[in-house]
DNA sequence: TTGAAAACTGGCCGATCGGTCAGTCATGAT
DNA sequence: ATCATGACTGACCGATCGGCCAGTTTTCAA
């Protein structure tokens, strides 16, 4: 009898986690739709089978990858709810390069499913909070400024993308200076 | 006999313009990958193997729905590198724009291959030219202008992107804006 | 030690992919 | 009218995909 549920098996933790963590190499480095079921078992060093007994499918892995990024993003727009506009925008703009920086894998990932991202609903809340978000980086209602706020954000995700040999700062510095200069502030 | 070589078999080049266009809608709609020859062929009105009967394979397709924007692109750099450094920037933003917003579609396209754009040669020279434009836009040798010039590159392509409901004057518009505010140019 | 549950796997399935090929049909010069 | 050539197609191929299932191995509480 387990008494303590806080306790997780070990053995279905661990493969868990490592098909995760390979999933997002993967996923990073060639694609969602490119990377199959058995690129990731095999990168995970087990069978296709184990990857589709610890999750329902290949939308589940894809959720699971994704899943650190959207509870960042989500607890970002939580956040940004309870503060002023002018405070709301600066968090913004400070916050989500942070995140982009930070999970600039998911960054990729998300690239590849553009096409198709309205089909998935592993991602769509990701997807509400991220355009939740671009709002409060504008800063106003103002059309323009919320067309710049989104003209900021693809030049920032895509920014993030393929920049492995950047350093986490480097990054930082040059998305800070491209927003504050996109919507004109200091 | 055939005397004179500029008239183009009507058949042929009729077929293959109508699954050329096609192919541009469903590549933007739903990506490369995700468009199989047999949607392509349905599309065209036609069979999948009509489709490969006119192109070598699918790669071949995809760089005939990419070649006229290569070409305006290659025109566009050729131009560029008979200017004065401030000349071509200018030239550059200006005409940029007008490309992206132009050629919209092929932006959606890329998109979708750039994960393994290195491996395709039928879009190698098209990226080619896309960097060395990318230099003009800079219009200095200073670092961090050439990374916001890159920055500016991908916001104006993601505004570009799913952009089908603005008017392609409004989309000049912004994306002037933004470019000379990220650039600091006026 | 034991036995039931958890973890895992090989093998298979239907579907779809890009691509090939032999052969049919249309066209137009002779 | 003939017939070589260009345009086109149905049928098929091997490969690979995501997913499923019966059965084996491992784990661990009793």
């Amino acid at each position: 009898m387990m008494h303590d549920m806080a306790v997780t098996t070990p053995a279905r933790e661990r493969t868990r986690r490592e098909i995760v963590r390979q999933a997002m190499d993967l996923f990073q480095a060639g694609g969602y739709n490119a990377t199959s079921l058995q690129d990731i078992a095999t990168a995970a060093g087990c069978s296709k089978a184990t990857v589709l007994y610890h999750f329902s499918g290949k939308p589940a892995v894809l959720a699971a990858v994704l899943e650190p990024a959207a509870a960042d993003v989500a607890a970002l727009v939580k956040a940004a709810a309870e503060l002023s506009r002018a405070d709301a925008q600066e968090l913004a703009i400070q916050s989500f390069i942070d995140l982009a920086v930070v999970h600039r894998g998911v960054v990729d990932v998300l690239q590849d499913i553009l096409p198709v991202i309205e089909q998935m609903p592993e991602v769509a809340q990701l997807v509400s909070d991220g355009m939740q978000l671009s709002d409060y980086l504008a800063g106003s209602d103002d059309p323009l400024e919320r067309d710049l706020a989104k003209f900021a954000i693809n030049g920032l995700l895509g920014e993030c993308r393929h920049a492995h040999e950047r350093t986490d700062d480097d990054l930082r510095k040059l998305c800070d200076i491209a927003l504050r200069r996109l919507l004109r502030r200091a």
